[in-house]
DNA sequence: AAAAATGGTTATCAGATATAACTATTATCA
DNA sequence: TGATAATAGTTATATCTGATAACCATTTTT
């Protein structure tokens, strides 16, 4: 959450002016995590705007893109997203025309969420910008570096993905 | 946000059951860097938990600890929160105790926030456990591999740190 | 001395997230 | 088969985080 990078240079000045430094946080992974993230995050939202969607919104079409048939509840276990959550995105991709609910002729509760050829343009339009985006960030990463990042995250992931409560 | 890793071992099988899976998503850096992201939070909650901290309470208390005499703007600025959002942070914690809101003698609009006693010993707990957790998660990380995305991650922010508006 | 800027506060709002309770339908099994 | 349980989606609601506007007191600028 902090944005110090100059405190590095002079630790502890708390007082004088602008840096603050915290040997602590700058000890945890999660921290420098985090803070990326939020870059990341912000970086998004700004490449999605001109698109009116949200990060959510714009996770949501593409999952429904690139599986089409999907069902709100997969969707929403696909998004760690509660079910009444998705509800309210999915309305909303629905409403602009991006996707609709089709009825599954075998489950009558169920719906099968199809994108719109509106839907699957805008996708794709979106995710070109996001690359983008993501692209300005990352071009001081090599792509040996990048994939090493990504393995990082996905063992990450792995190890914690179903322990917690 | 998903949970999809044994998707990729079947990719496309919507429709069956549990499996989704996006080569869009997955495409993106900033698609694994949130779902990591979100496994180190939810674990950091847990391990704050017995304290009786948050994530924000605790990096407050941290910065505090580790900058004797900051104030609640420059607080606000090292964490990226608003002040209006600081206030009620530094509110709960003067109010258990773990710092105190002195008066700046050569400012009287400002406070010098100071960690008590108490505040730093649970400083130190907290830590002990947030490390512990995040060891846990990361143990399949070599120090090398950690290095390295701490690195990756951190030049992010240099590049995206004063771009966004 | 007047005007502008700063530190902190209050009130308020939008977004994301979580839970309970409801309906319609489907699945279970005694 | 018929009662019961489980599932898909919805509504309503509460909490948490995050952002903005407006305010008071004080300091700085001019």
């Amino acid at each position: 959450m902090t944005r110090a990078e100059d405190a590095k240079l002079e630790p502890n000045k708390a007082q004088s002016g602008v840096s603050q430094y915290s040997e602590t946080l700058d000890g945890l992974f999660g921290y420098h995590l985090k803070r990326a993230t939020n870059v990341l995050q912000l970086d998004l939202k700004h490449a999605l705007k001109p698109f009116d969607l949200r990060m959510l919104t714009y996770t949501a079409l593409v999952l429904i893109v690139d599986n089409p048939g999907l069902r709100q509840s997969q969707l929403a276990e696909a998004m760690d997203v509660e079910r009444p959550n998705m509800v309210v995105i999915i309305d909303t991709l629905e409403n602009r025309k991006l996707i609709i609910r089709d009825r599954v002729p075998t489950d009558r509760r169920a719906y099968a969420l199809n994108a719109t050829l509106a839907g699957r343009r805008l996708c794709e339009k979106a995710t070109m910008a996001v690359k983008q985006h993501e692209e300005r960030l990352l071009h001081q990463l090599s792509p040996e570096m990048r994939q090493t990042v990504i393995a990082a995250l996905t063992l990450i992931r792995k190890v914690g993905g179903g322990v917690a409560p």
